[in-house]
DNA sequence: TCGCGATAGTTAATGTGTCAACCTGGTTGG
DNA sequence: CCAACCAGGTTGACACATTAACTATCGCGA
């Protein structure tokens, strides 16, 4: 039973900051993309990969592994967006397990136009409103966070 | 038809850098207070903020003001929370059309025991990885950004 | 080559978030 | 005073995410 060791001022303001800060981006974000191009964040991810792999097309699980999504929430998604002619399911040539998704013609059209758009968008709330060492500073702060949590995640699976 | 400023290599490893981290953090801080303290992220929001408030009960909007949450939102989680017997809801005395949201002693006890982990996480892969400047730095990049995003909100409001 | 664990993917159930439509009760200008 | 608007809140339909359970195939070691 040790002592709890509360946020003092300064951390809860930079962790509120981050978490309001996050917030606030991808939700202005979400609405940019869906407004202006029809497409939601995750529909955004799903064709940008796609559109920069070889053929345009790619097994759910590469995606997956690309986006870190778990196989079900892929599989999910991938169904709607096939609903809506963004990607097509067929199965794969070489396994009779598995599938080949693919982005379709109307899906290229949309993100090909929602692209620069999106980069636009990123530039006007972010990146324009920081200076270099800000940058270069997020880049360390992210490294770091991240090099902790893949420390947590190896001892949890190990023990 | 203007030229399209993509991100260049620095600035595309600023903006990955933050939402990956970001992520990871509440993908994470999501995971240990509902395994160890059975709430959800939102949960733990609506709870302290009850909990902070002078009677453990405050008018939905209100609270949604403080969560800059949606009313729809609010309302819909407000209903599950009840369910679960972690808030309670009647009508307002005084505003016939208004209701109340008051924390139940089931409520005060899952946050009390959850609020001293929730910090030791959050220190634990956050605050502790960085130094004084980077989390004055945050604070800094998070003002910038919330202040763009406001000025756009405004714009676009009259419009 | 056979049997079995690992791999690929889907599905059902539930929780979460958004939008639009709606209801009801307050408020205010003519 | 009352009609019209506004504010507080709920609901239904849908998109999105996680978990667990399930099917089917692959590939490898005995």
């Amino acid at each position: 039973m040790t002592e709890v060791r509360w946020l003092d001022d300064e951390e809860q303001r930079a962790w509120r900051s981050l978490i309001t800060m996050q917030d606030g981006l991808t939700e202005f974000l979400d609405r940019e993309l869906r407004h202006r191009s029809g497409v939601s964040t995750p529909d955004y991810e799903v064709l940008a990969h796609l559109l920069e792999s070889p053929e345009g097309r790619l097994r759910p699980f590469e995606l997956g592994r690309l986006l870190r999504w778990e196989k079900s929430r892929l599989s999910q998604h991938v169904g709607r967006m096939q609903k809506r002619g963004l990607v097509s399911r067929d199965r794969c040539a070489t396994d009779q397990r598995g599938a080949v998704v693919s982005i379709t013609p109307r899906g290229r059209d949309l993100i090909t136009a929602a692209a620069p758009q999106h980069a636009a968008s990123v530039r006007d709330v972010f990146i324009d409103q920081l200076t270099k060492a800000e940058l270069k500073s997020l880049i360390a702060i992210g490294d770091k966070v991240r090099k902790r949590l893949a420390a947590l995640e190896n001892q949890a699976r190990t023990e």
